[in-house]
DNA sequence: AAATAGACTTGATCCAGGTCAAGCTAAAAG
DNA sequence: CTTTTAGCTTGACCTGGATCAAGTCTATTT
């Protein structure tokens, strides 16, 4: 009995809202950009639950929209579940990204979101959130920004798929990965991966066997250091070089 | 001189404001669901310029973001230009599409557009539509839905490109083409393709040669009649049927 | 009507990356 | 501890679609 007292509190302590104002995540994350009292406005619609675990889902494809999802620590993977069992990955999540914007449009999600690692998740019931940022102008602009870097992100993602070599896809993947990190204060040059090889190859359209061969070649030519999920980027800069696609842009379209 | 008076008066009727009320795309359009008083309101920020021809810019990758368009009649490509001449074709919009979404996130445009046939567009200046949507609630909601909207479909592409044989992504092609029109009230089985076939190609990560064969291929097996642009389905069931993968879904991800 | 040019088609060849097969490794389960 | 299992790596081989190389067709220009 004692003990279950003590359980509740350390629950309880984990569960604690730690409010927008107070969560590092502010200056990335939805309330970037709003005054103190619009900020309190915003925190009182969203709900933090208790942590999730590996494999725990946020939502399934077709489920009817309730929330928005935003990761504050941990990471998600969102995909598009086929018929016959198979999946495309569609990206991957960490703290501070806004999930599900996918789901506007008909009110239903046409995707899946389940957690990678033990993660804990802001949720946003969206009905609220459309209703608040009808009243808080630079939350609704928060909200335009968000959604249109969405497709921005997937238009790189598309021309990534269309043009890229494997090698290109796979550098350009863990750049992305690198600065993101960055971004949230994380080593830019030493984190460790919380997709599986499989997952990668799936999202960047990609074979295992390819991702693996890649990740051995990248590691003789001294690009990088990777001991299973622990990634030392070792040059950043030759990495670079080898995501931008240099040579092979004959593709140019003569139009009128 | 009468001429010239004459040529104005022809001028100013090709240029003549049809009211969001009167155009036969409301229904697929920006002000869906908006009511009378509300859709006036957007139709005074509304511009709508002569018509632009083959090869004019609606905008290009860098601009900054001073309006949205919206295809009335006619077509238009959007793409990303690489450095070195290539481009990846993004998109092809047709009538009742809104364009330049991405430019939101940071006021400038991610990508190009030009008209791909002679069109009319109306142009929306997007610090009044911004402005305009937080006094209309729907058109609020309007905007997060075509937003998301785009998202999806990005999505959609992305699972194309990430998994699906060069016959299947022609075959998809062809087949949303094939609603897009229905629903803009033209013939879901004969039409003519706006762009060429290097566009088509680069569109879903092909080369000319491969689409070609497809076309060629598909009409020897009574899927479509295709004589230049002109494109006659024959077999929509078919066609569905190649359009989704059924072989070769191994990609199933067995997770914790 | 001839000439030029852009768009498209068709055939021949090649190769990046997929597929198949086997083994390896780490960590979880017993 | 040993066993199991899922994830990862590596090698051998194969193939879909890219690339290369001629043509052909249409439309526009002269």
């Amino acid at each position: 009995m004692g003990k279950k007292v003590a359980d509740r509190k350390v629950l309880s302590f984990e569960n604690i809202k730690i409010a927008c104002k107070n969560c590092s995540l502010v200056s990335l994350c939805l309330p970037m950009g709003l005054e103190p009292e619009e900020m309190d406005r915003l925190d009182r619609i969203i709900k933090r639950s208790r942590p999730l675990h590996r494999g725990d889902h946020l939502f399934r494809d077709g489920d009817a929209l309730q929330c928005l999802y935003i990761v504050k620590t941990g990471s998600v993977k969102s995909y598009a579940p086929s018929e016959e069992g198979g999946e495309q990955v569609l990206g991957f999540h960490l703290p501070g990204e806004l999930i599900g914007l996918d789901a506007i449009e008909n009110s239903r999600h046409n995707c899946s979101a389940k957690v990678l690692e033990t993660s804990a998740i802001c949720e946003i019931p969206f009905t609220n959130l459309e209703e608040l940022s009808t009243s808080i102008p630079s939350l609704q602009h928060q909200m335009y920004r968000l959604l249109s870097r969405e497709i921005s992100q997937d238009e790189n993602m598309l021309t990534l798929l269309g043009k890229n070599s494997a090698e290109e896809r796979l550098a350009a993947f863990l750049l992305s990965l690198s600065a993101r990190f960055k971004r949230r204060g994380f080593s830019p040059y030493d984190f460790y991966l919380s997709m599986s090889r499989h997952e990668i190859g799936n999202y960047l359209g990609l074979a295992v066997e390819t991702v693996s061969r890649l990740f051995t070649r990248f590691q003789e030519e001294r690009l990088l250091e990777v001991e299973r999920k622990h990634i030392q980027l070792l040059d950043l800069e030759r990495l670079e070089n080898l995501s931008k696609r240099s040579h092979n842009d004959k593709d140019r379209i003569h139009s009128t």
